[in-house]
DNA sequence: CCCTTGTTTCGAAGTTTGTCTAAGTAACTC
DNA sequence: GAGTTACTTAGACAAACTTCGAAACAAGGG
């Protein structure tokens, strides 16, 4: 068991319950806003962007750290607050570290958005 | 183009594009970044969820502040937040102020987590 | 083994955020 | 006008977050 890559899978419950659904309790609240909390940096956004745009869906850390006038440190700060918000998951191959998007996660959080065609309109 | 569409193309437009797309700018990041604070906050999750969820699709600030244990001020600082990000609107009727969401920067946030079937399955 | 590349942890600035109390504005009623 | 209710703004403060540098850790190649 590595403890290099372990994450706190916080998408597991309901996947797509709607905002203008079933109101929120208090730990699901806090939960959600712990997803959204790691998404509230521009540097993450960035960087779950350029993972989720990426050539066969991964990225190595090698290539991501370049991109940004950041210490390696603070990138893979970055890295491990989007991890434990279980948006990404990344594994060791050899020398480098590949992440990749968890769907659901992202998944859960388009239908959360979602609103009736009949307001969205 | 000019079909009727019940369903909005969230990945149409450019105010939608998804997060495996094209790569995000700085500024670009940097404002979505703003919404996501706005979200990152278990108590203004709530307090959309609850606006999202009224009848009619407002809700009145003297309704909200009963439901939670918190000051008076402190809610009316998170609508306010919520408000400066988008995300609501509030309108003042007489004495009492109502809030409803803002359909298109949510639809916009949907899109934005949308994944092509051929990831999300 | 040593060396290189890449990642994580730790501790210390500086900044931001959530919450409060107190004071201010807006509208209704007498 | 004075008083009451509803909501917002202003100022202050503790808690949390961001970022960095230095050092430790992991994996592979000579």
């Amino acid at each position: 068991m590595s403890k290099l890559l372990k994450i706190e899978d916080v998408t597991a419950r309901e996947c797509c319950a709607p905002l203008n659904g079933p109101v929120l309790g208090e730990e699901e609240a806090a939960e959600l806003a712990q997803v959204f909390k790691a998404l509230a940096d521009p540097v993450r956004l960035r960087l779950l962007n350029l993972i989720a745009a990426s050539e066969g869906g991964e990225a190595c850390v090698c290539d991501l750290t370049g991109l940004f006038e950041l210490s390696a440190p603070t990138i893979s700060h970055h890295l491990k607050v989007l991890r434990q918000a279980g948006l990404i998951t990344g594994d060791r191959r050899g020398t480098w570290v590949y992440y990749r998007v968890v769907p659901p996660a992202l998944t859960r959080l388009s239908g959360l958005f979602a609103l009736p065609a009949s307001i969205a309109g």
